[in-house]
DNA sequence: CATGAATGAGTTTTCATTCAT
DNA sequence: TATGAATGAAAACTCATTCAT
């Protein structure tokens, strides 16, 4: 594959629509229910340049994946996790920021969430790939996102680091889960929309913070 | 398809290995990527039977999909998750027992799991009926089973019912994302190897329940 | 298949059930449209049998159209042919007669029809079988029922009796198309309907008999 | 269908192997009969390519039946049934030349016959579009040819017109069977060897003109 | 280099025929 | 002997991949 990417010139404008329209295709029907034919169609490209650029379907898939990914990565703005004192506000921004992330690029999301679970359908000498580059990406990252404001925070002594790093990712894919699901409803929803969810999310981290229990 | 269920007479002990096999086939390679000549070789019967029995390859992974569900909610036992007073010790359980049904039926999870996924690329009929067959289980389910635990705790008063029930969600979302990774890296592992994740589902709990904050 | 006719015993009443249906089979789907398991369905007798009693679809098919011209044959009354003086009456007698049969038994006359056709389709060793079976029934018969009544008229020097016969052959294949016709287009015509054909068909035995030009 | 007609560009060559090659499979062995993967191979053509030209296997009939007609159509020269005074010449000419056109294109002629019959078979959307097709063909066109040659003839006034084309119509009938049974016998056979059915012809003609009755 | 028509291996699906009960 | 569930050879159809233009 790296030898094919030095050999062969690409004309940018056509991979950027063989990604886009391939991106579209995956997200809808899945890596064994999509059909070259279709992107190449969609994306007003030869069924050849395909292969000729990417060698078969299962790397085009690959490089599906990585667009998508790179994608997402070059919008999204680490300060929103970062620029922040105060965990409610910071995870109000961030949810924000993925709402209006996942709004904007749809199909990028499904197919990132997609990936790890065709993994195991496949072609067998792409699965190490797109595993191992799929553990670069996520839960890694958030972790190391929410790791220096914890560092300003005063902590039990009871409570070690990680678990509330994992939590903090449950309740991230909680937030994730309830956005998913008021899509599905308002398709048509616009960011001020979310406001709700994000009010969930200022209450969840007050939870974390201070438990739920009265204080006896 | 309900005339045709009962024109044609099915021997049990063949249904019960083609579902095995077809369970074993779609949670590896999906709906596309799995062949019913497999299925067939797999559940040592003809390929001709499974047309007999199920039409067509869509209407196999239909009934292979409800098969999964049955199987797990047969085996289900749901007081796990209700005789606890307390809820470190019901949640515990629960993870324990969840494991346990994981590690017994790892590809009923997975078919389940793919299902909705798949959903949109199934012909077109059956796009609903899995759609609300799959709505049907998840997280309606948790959230029950929480609340009357819920009902014998002493709650914040600026702490809403729902905020902690969508909070544990996440936990045990995370919690199960944990249990799979761990089930990838060993996967001949048994439920005592998964202490440590019980032990982390207990942490959660106190962290939720007290929060992780030093009391000023 | 003599030595199956021996071997054998029958059930007649199932033999009568399996001959109507396939009848009806054959007649509406062909030979090779044609399902055995349907016409074992409908004769409410179970597959097996038919093979057992036919040896296979071939063969059946061959009984069928046996059974067909058999039927038809047991039900021809050839005196209407004979027992007139006039050859105008004799051809509407015959005609009327004709088509009480046809609307009584249309199936058999549907599979009559096509079996000729479908020789060449018909596994090779049945090809001579079912072909000198057909050439016994049809031209021959009528020929041989128009000559007596020919017999009786002053026929011109320079006109040959076999054109005449072959004439009064093509004469009744298009009463025949007419017939059909009107079938098709009044599916519950009763025999009185059909008046007009018949008055057609003295019109062309009077045309035949006198020629249509004027005596100049 | 129509649309995919544009959308894929045909191989004029691999159209006239693949409509040859299929006219004289469903010739031979009927619809059911006939395999694509047969006349993909006689044509030196991949199955794969049918399926791309024609979509499905029916279609690929209608394609041959319409393919049959054209053929005959625009080889069958019409002037031999108009171009005459003396009717028995003109259906000399015709038989001649309708001897002559089934000679050379036997299977066409066989296609043709055999739509209608398949018709009833055929996957529903297509029947009545080959019934309606067919519809166009056939009788029709005889009655209009004979018509205007009818018209320079003094006919008698108590016969009708229609009785007189319908006779004729037999006629041709009656010919046409007896050049298929001597085109069966003598599979070998030239235009001249057809003498004696051209004569029988005229000799038709005349008795329809003159009646076979003696002049009393 | 790019194209997209052609290929054919691989799948789904059908149905005459068998054979255990 | 009768049954009809099961079989599997044979047919229809799909689609990633190639290669002549």
């Amino acid at each position: 594959m790296t030898e094919k990417d030095t050999k062969i010139p690409k004309d940018p404008e056509k991979i950027t629509r063989i990604m886009t329209n391939a991106l579209d295709e995956f997200a809808h029907h899945g890596y064994r229910g999509t059909k070259t034919a279709n992107i190449a169609d969609k994306a007003a490209v030869s069924k050849g340049i395909i292969f000729r650029y990417y060698g078969n379907k299962a790397h085009l898939y690959l490089a599906t994946v990585k667009y998508a990914t790179d994608h997402i990565m070059a919008v999204a703005d680490y300060r929103v996790w970062q620029d922040s004192q105060d965990l409610g506000e910071m995870i109000a921004n961030a949810t924000k920021y993925k709402i209006q992330l996942q709004l904007k690029y749809p199909e990028e999301f499904k197919v990132l969430l997609d990936a790890y679970a065709e993994v195991g359908d496949a072609p067998a000498p792409l699965k190490h790939e797109i595993a191992q580059f799929y553990a670069q990406q996520t839960s890694g990252n958030i972790k190391a996102l929410i790791a220096p404001v914890l560092d300003r925070l005063a902590i039990r002594d009871d409570v070690s680091r990680e678990s509330i790093q994992n939590l903090m990712m449950g309740m991230m894919t909680q937030i994730g889960a309830e956005t998913k699901a008021f899509m599905q409803k308002h398709p048509q929803a616009s960011l001020t929309d979310f406001d709700t969810i994000i009010k969930h999310a200022k209450q969840y981290v007050t939870i974390l913070e201070h438990g739920f229990l009265k204080k006896s």
